[in-house]
DNA sequence: TTAACACATGAACACATGCTCATATGTTAG
DNA sequence: CTAACATATGAGCATGTGTTCATGTGTTAA
């Protein structure tokens, strides 16, 4: 007669009607799944770095590459990387790229981490 | 006669008073780290979908084990991390442990990271 | 005390991630 | 055209991460 619940959980320690209305309210997973995209994308010390350089200006990689002390390679792999997520787009002028930062949400998505940072 | 640069950046491509005010400008590296471990801790959909569910009420762990339909130590685990982060907070309660959201920072930032998924 | 339960945690494993190295692509100068 | 250069990219490797399994800890009830 037990419910055909997961096996760890008896079904006495929940409060099952919370959790009806927890599950309710959630997110769908896709959203969760992207959103956990964009902060993975965000959770890396070399893109942070590269992000927080293209705060102040436009930059090409091989001014990036300058700043970060880094070797080119890396930083075009990152860029790749913040390139998908749409995070920074670049443009093409002669022989260099230059990359900026996609839109304003980034700034302040970081702005904000800053402040739970640095508290 | 070369400067000691890098090999593969000749130093004529870059515009070295913008990578010098750059450098300037940008942050400690300690806080780059910080920023990237914060977001790091936010870019996994187990983590996302736990603090999702803390959105809306406390929650016992069996609580969040039942809703994510995942087995327990997984949940615990992860709990763990989130603890580590300050991300969230606990309180005991008999056998039971009860797991908040311990600043509203995150809320926002998890607020404001899914302005920029659902665009 | 002992049994039952909620939760935490260490070890092991599969998989993801970031870097380096080598090389490819595309543009400009000669 | 070819050489030089800025950037991109694939392969390989070392390290990191998330899950599961087994077990430990701490609390309540009998």
């Amino acid at each position: 007669m037990e419910q055909d619940k997961n096996d760890t959980c008896q079904e006495l320690c929940i409060n099952a009607s919370i959790v009806e209305e927890v599950n309710e309210k959630m997110m769908e997973n896709a959203t969760h799944h992207d959103l956990a995209s964009l902060f993975k994308t965000l959770g890396d010390h070399t893109r942070i770095r590269i992000i927080n350089a293209l705060y102040h200006s436009e930059l090409c990689v091989c001014d990036i590459t300058a700043i970060l002390k880094m070797n080119q390679s890396a930083v075009s792999h990152q860029l790749r990387v913040l390139r998908a997520a749409k995070i920074v787009k670049n443009r093409k002028e002669g022989k260099n790229v230059y990359y900026s930062l996609d839109d304003e949400h980034i700034y302040n998505l970081v702005s904000l981490g800053l402040e739970h940072v640095s508290e």
